[in-house]
DNA sequence: AATTCTCCTTGACCAAAGTCAATAAATACA
DNA sequence: TGTATTTATTGACTTTGGTCAAGGAGAATT
């Protein structure tokens, strides 16, 4: 739980009274290798904050698996979209190594962002943080080649590297396990 | 300035105590066809509500302009980026007509976020939307081949064709004008 | 009205990534 | 330990979009 609030406080700090409401609001899971913290077509009630485990967000496209985020200990998971809308997800969220998480839902941290000011400037920063994330990787699929955007992630995510294996990297390039193989081969 | 009102009740209700404020922090600026509204390099410390004019936001990649968005009356306009982190532009804000803007600084819409707590809510609301807006591009370039990317902007965004010469839509689409040609004539 | 730009189209050719198929290497597991 | 399965590599070929170049249509300017 420790470990939770620091993570929130790279956002913000929390009163000793916030940081009481928020833990109420919490609800801590556990979620095997292999199985879907969200399924295509429900809705995404919830954000999740992973205490340990990996997963992946994907969706299909045509019959092929797309993978578009990985998501590690110390990341927010959730369809942030679904969760936003309230439409019914496009993607699937699978846990690919046993995993920890804590579950705040829609509805509870609406009353968090009435009752306190801070509440609703954390939702502010983390939507502002997200949208950061997103536009970053749009500029990479806008502006770089597929071997540019490997080198960059060799550069800046060592930890994709050694957990994930390498035709799911290619798919969340955006290219076939063959290319990437290519990429690789030619440098 | 009703137009205004209008426009950010769309995301949240002022009481009249709140738009007096936000109103004294709003400063109104023309610009001419042609003029940038932003320089590359520059810092991006406003965000400017579009009264009249349609805007384009493009940068350099080699030699050349790639568009990333364009923006209409009645839309927000930024480099959201620099604003949000501080750093120098990487992308240029052209005016494609004459236009009629209101601006907010950085510095006082914080204060805008300290005095009142719907600001905040604002705040959040604002990035909440341009997250999606920028997630649903970020789909389109991963998921979409050119030719889909052309057709649902046909679909959705009669204003952009109507007021957009062809070459700068095939440079926000990702493609070069010689391809949307050709995607236009086998149809 | 003539000239000059700007924008759009079309053709020939090229390069990059995808597809399909075979094989090799690594890993899981019985 | 040996077998099966999953993952990675390589080759031959195809497809898609980019590049370069030429030409034409429209609009703006003189």
């Amino acid at each position: 739980m420790e470990a939770l609030r620091k993570h929130f406080e790279k956002f913000i700090t929390l009163s000793e009274n916030e940081w009481q409401d928020l833990q109420v609001c919490l609800t801590k899971e556990t979620i095997k290798k292999k199985n879907l913290l969200l399924k295509e077509n429900e809705r995404c009630d919830f954000i999740a904050f992973i205490h340990e485990g990996i997963f992946r967000f994907y969706s299909f496209n045509d019959d092929a698996e797309r993978i578009t985020a990985f998501f590690f200990s110390g990341d927010f998971v959730s369809n942030y979209r679904s969760f936003l809308t309230g439409k019914p997800s496009e993607h699937n969220i699978e846990a690919l190594a046993d995993g920890v998480i804590y579950k705040i839902k829609l509805e509870q941290l609406k009353q968090l962002y009435d009752k306190h000011q801070t509440f609703e400037r954390l939702g502010r920063l983390i939507a502002e943080n997200l949208y950061l994330t997103v536009a970053d990787r749009l500029d990479s699929f806008m502006f770089q080649t597929p071997a540019d955007r490997y080198n960059e992630l060799v550069k800046r995510n060592s930890k994709l590297l050694l957990e994930i294996p390498q035709y799911m990297l290619a798919s969340y390039l955006g290219i076939t396990p063959e290319t990437l193989s290519r990429i690789r081969a030619r440098k």
